[in-house]
DNA sequence: CGGTATCCAGCCCGATACTG
DNA sequence: CAGTATCGGGCTGGATACCG
């Protein structure tokens, strides 16, 4: 067994490439990260993000919902309630966002000392999302 | 042993960010791949990286080498000559990378058919870049 | 060969105001 | 409450021309 893909470089670019489209947005990393910590209604998700704006947190739960990371539920209330949580694929790429993060954490040289290799987040009840201990 | 890291989600982000930030850049996964596959001049990563100006393959190659991924040697000569190289820490960073492709390539239904778990690519002498078979 | 200098278009994002 | 509408600024990246 081989220890790297057999693909051409072309096709792992362009792989790479569209992972890190779906997390460019500046908020993107921010919101996925919350909603792993639980089910948000939108003004919970306005109000524990930091400093976003209403059209910029919009259009960045509308373009997660389009990639399939986040799943929105609206109510038919009154007054409007919705409600955004991760969908499975969502929960899958906080693998790749903890492979980020622990890289920044061993050779960023700031806060934050990460250091047992894990594979991702799980949802409530399966594992807990922060300290363990 | 825990499976996550004890660390505030708000580290988690920070780090993440600072890591994607790196690879911000249009082209700079395209630049890391390429340098990944040897040591190239300025005028091979311009020629052999799809349709990129030089102005912004010059910010790009000096942002990387800013975050120390990818280190620059000019040779003293007429005519100039400037070869570009992945650093150790540019070497680590393709662990993350993979990580993502990876992802894709299990998530986003197109080509690429990766299968192994693998850590990262190494240098020319210790592992092979692309297919071992 | 390996860059700079200059100009410019597009996009992402924020501020503010308004609405079902 | 959960958005949409409108305006506008900043930054990234492309086109072109020039330089040591």
């Amino acid at each position: 067994m081989c220890a790297v893909p057999d693909v051409s470089d072309f096709e792992m670019v362009r792989g790479t490439r569209r992972a890190l489209t779906l997390l460019g947005g500046k908020w993107s990393v921010e919101v996925i990260y919350l909603l792993a910590s639980g089910t948000r209604r939108y003004s919970e998700v306005l109000y524990e993000v930091g400093e976003i704006s209403k059209k910029t947190l919009t259009q960045t739960l509308r373009a997660l919902e389009r990639d399939g990371l986040i799943s929105r539920r609206a109510y038919p209330e009154v007054p409007p309630r919705v409600e955004y949580s991760l969908t499975p694929l969502g929960w899958s790429m906080t693998g790749p966002l903890m492979a980020l993060y622990e890289w920044s954490a061993e050779h960023l040289t700031d806060g934050g000392r990460a250091r047992s290799g894990h594979r991702e987040m799980l949802p409530r009840g399966q594992r807990r999302l922060r300290s363990v201990a």
